[in-house]
DNA sequence: TCAATGGCATATGCCAACTT
DNA sequence: AAGTTGGCATATGCCATTGA
């Protein structure tokens, strides 16, 4: 799937603050199991909130607010969207990137359609998956430039919903699905409410765990649950060797270690939801001698640093 | 132009424990 | 008693990348 949007043409001054993109175009292209395609989905979308392009939207789709006004309301192509989505049976959505999904269902709850996905949504990033097969699986390189590197043919222009979408799905045609099939990603437009909805996957290589939604950082960042290091191999207790550090609020280091599986290094970031809650996105993953002297030497950096500044203050 | 991520960096302030 | 140190927390900004 792909989506086009576009954003005040005036400036974020003027912008609605509940709906800083507005989309105006839905593309996608359906495959089977096998990779082979079966269908395909296109539709304008006529704009609401921004009633002109913004230059950069404009020049980068070349569509025109004429064709946009013959377009369905918004309610209308989620509706026909999704029923596309589920006539063929269980459906995954799947993206170049991580921002479709949440501007989607942004605009979802600005115009108050209530959220047709399952909770917890799970999603392809193509993006991430064509950097794990082909890359070192951190990169995040743009379509144009999966296409050029797979030797795709360019016979359509990028940018627009529908083309997109054909190319999304044709560089994930060519991937090892075998290699990346398990890497899918998990959508954190809603963030859980409970304890019973917090999200915990093992993707074999590491581990990763979402938590509910805080009113404070304090009680996130103190709480049991988020703290606590398991080996997500084998279940045991994996004592601390360094206790959870940060260098900047945001992102929270430790080091552990599981008798059976050795060092694990545990890294969260705390994050804010919509509705202003905190909650955490933690990762935890067996590291080796190496791994675990790089989180002591960014302690002991960030100790060192601190010792600086006193020093620096005091004279 | 605007949103988001991750990594890195700077500055500041409070508190408790330890050292001198 | 005064000074030092680390822990903890807040705020901010830069860089590089992607998306529209």
């Amino acid at each position: 799937m792909d989506l086009e949007w576009n954003q005040c043409p005036s400036g974020k001054e003027d912008e609605v603050e509940k709906l800083p993109f507005e989309i105006f175009e839905i593309g996608a292209v359906k495959l089977d199991e096998d990779m082979n395609r079966l269908d395909s989905y296109s539709c304008y979308i006529k704009p609401q909130v921004y009633k002109e392009l913004h230059y950069i939207a404009k020049g980068l789709t070349h569509v025109s607010m004429e064709s946009l006004n013959d377009g369905k309301t918004f309610a209308d192509a989620v509706g026909e969207f999704i029923g596309w989505c589920e006539k063929d049976g269980e459906y995954r959505v799947c993206t170049w990137g991580t921002s479709d999904l949440v501007e989607l269902q942004r605009n979802m709850r600005y115009f108050d359609i209530s959220n047709p996905f399952s909770y917890p949504l799970f999603y392809y990033d193509v993006q991430k998956l064509f950097s794990i097969d082909r890359e070192d699986g951190k990169s995040r390189r743009a379509l144009e430039t999966a296409v050029d590197m797979l030797g795709i043919e360019k016979d359509i222009d990028f940018h627009r919903a529908i083309s997109d979408a054909e190319y999304t799905a044709k560089v994930m045609a060519l991937l090892d699905m075998k290699k990346v099939s398990a890497y899918y990603s998990i959508d954190t437009y809603r963030t859980p409410k409970t304890v019973k909805e917090e999200i915990k996957v093992n993707y074999g290589t590491y581990e990763k765990y979402i938590t509910k939604g805080y009113d404070t950082k304090e009680e996130l960042v103190n709480n049991a649950r988020l703290l606590a290091t398991r080996c997500y191999l084998c279940g045991g207790t994996a004592r601390k060797k360094i206790r959870w550090f940060t260098m900047n609020s945001k992102m929270h280091y430790c080091l552990a270690e599981c008798r059976q599986h050795g060092y694990i290094k545990g890294r969260f970031r705390v994050r804010e939801d919509e509705d202003g809650r905190f909650y955490a996105s933690r990762v935890l993953k067996i590291t080796d001698e190496a791994g675990a002297e790089e989180i002591r030497q960014r302690q002991s950096e960030v100790r060192k640093r601190r010792r600086d500044k006193r020093q620096k203050k005091k004279s």
